[in-house]
DNA sequence: GTATATTGTGAGTATTTGCTCAGGTTTTCA
DNA sequence: TGAAAACCTGAGCAAATACTCACAATATAC
C-alpha cells in the first residue's frame, strides 16, 4: 500500500512537473508519508523511475503478448489491422505517462522504445516465418525490424505527439496499407 | 573564438558523459576558461545545450533541404531513394551528439524528431502534391505523415540503435521498397 | 600614452536536494 | 500483556553546483 501510494506520487510528479521537479522529499510528501519510509522501499531515485517505468512496460509488452498469441493463425490481413490496432492501444494505456517517460527519463537506462521493440521484432520475425511463403520480403530480419519500427513510430507520433490525429482513423488504415503492400504481390 | 570552444566543450562533455556530468564550472575548465566568461556569453546552463542543439538541427536541415530542391523534378523512384539516402546521412553527420541529444536533452524544449519531422513534412507533402496523379494514396496529409515518420525512424533506430545495420546497406533498398509499393500501383 | 571599452578571472555564495539516523509508533504473536 | 519485529518519522547533514561580482588583463581609439 505504502509502495503504492509512493509510486503513484512519482507518477503523478513525473507527468506534471518533469524529472526536474522530482525530488524524493516531495514525493514522500505527496505520498503521504516521510522520506525514511520512502527510502525504506526504495535505495534512491532513481528507482523510482526504473519501477514505475517497468510498470507501465509490462502493461504495454502485456496487450502485446496477448495479441500475437491470438493472431498466430489467422490470415495476414486480419493479423496486421490487428497488430497495428494492439499498438495504437498499448499506447493509449496511459499516453501521458508514457510522454513523460520517453521525454524525461530516457537519461537514465529508461529505453522503453528499444525495451519494447526487441520483444516485438521478435513476434513479428516469427509470424513472418510462418507465413514467408506467402510474402514478399527475403530477407526476414530486415523486414521483421522495418515493420515493428515503422507501426511503433508511426503509432507512438500519433497518440503522443499529434493526439489530434487519432480522430482521424484513417491514419490506422493507411498504414495497414503500407504494411500490407510491402508484404504481399497484390496491391490494396 | 571563446565561443566556439565553449560550445565544443559543451558537446563533448555531453557525448562522453550525459546531461548529467555536464555542470557549468566543468564546462569552462574543458573550454579553457572561466566561468565568468562562460556566463558573459550564455545567460545558463540550459543555454548552452541549446545552442548545441540548434547548431546540429541546422546541419541535419541542411542536408535535407538541399535534396528536396535537387530532387523536385526527379522521378518518383529516384526521389526516394535520395531520400532515404539523405536521411541517413543526416544521421551520420554527428551519431553519437544525435544519441545523446534524443537521450540526454529531451526533457528540456529540445525535440529534434519533431523539428526535424514538422519541415520534412511540409517538404514531402508538397512533393506528393506534385506528383498526386501518378501515385496510389488519397490522403496526402497522412500519406506525407506517415513516410516522414518511418523513413525517419527506420532510419534513426538503424544508425542510432542499431548501428551493425548499416553495414547491411540492404536495410536501405528495403525501405525504398517499402515506400515505392506504397506510394506506386506496380510491385518493386 | 592615456582613457575607454571590451573581455576575462575564479573564489565565494546561496540554494537545492539526495539521503541518514536516532528515535517513535504500530503490529504480531506466544 | 509484554516483548520483539516491522514500520514510520522528519530534522538535519553533506555534497553538488548554478551563478555572481569585484577586480584584473587586454584591446581599441585618439
Amino acid at each position: 500500500m505504502t509502495v503504492d501510494a509512493i509510486l503513484t506520487a512519482t507518477t503523478r510528479i513525473l507527468i506534471e512537473g518533469g524529472y526536474d521537479k522530482l525530488n524524493t522529499n516531495y514525493v514522500a510528501q505527496v505520498a503521504g508519508v516521510s522520506v525514511g519510509t520512502l527510502y525504506q522501499y526504495f535505495p534512491n531515485k532513481e528507482s523510482l523511475v526504473l519501477a514505475v517505468f517497468e510498470e507501465h512496460a509490462e502493461e504495454m509488452l502485456g496487450l502485446l503478448r496477448r495479441a500475437s498469441s491470438d493472431l498466430r493463425d489467422v490470415p495476414l490481413e486480419t493479423a496486421v489491422r490487428a497488430y497495428i490496432q494492439t499498438m495504437i492501444e498499448a499506447h493509449c494505456v496511459d499516453p501521458e505517462l508514457h510522454r513523460t517517460l520517453i521525454r524525461q527519463a530516457l537519461h537514465l537506462g529508461v529505453h522503453i522504445h528499444q525495451h519494447i521493440q526487441s520483444e516485438a521484432i521478435a513476434i513479428v520475425r516469427s509470424y513472418l516465418e510462418l507465413h514467408k511463403d506467402t510474402i514478399l520480403p527475403n530477407n526476414l530480419d530486415i523486414a521483421a525490424f522495418l515493420l515493428v519500427t515503422m507501426v511503433e513510430s508511426a503509432t507512438h507520433n500519433m497518440v503522443v505527439e499529434y493526439p489530434d490525429m487519432l480522430k482521424h482513423g484513417d491514419v490506422a488504415e493507411e498504414l495497414a496499407c503500407v504494411v500490407l503492400r510491402y508484404l504481399l504481390p497484390h496491391s490494396f
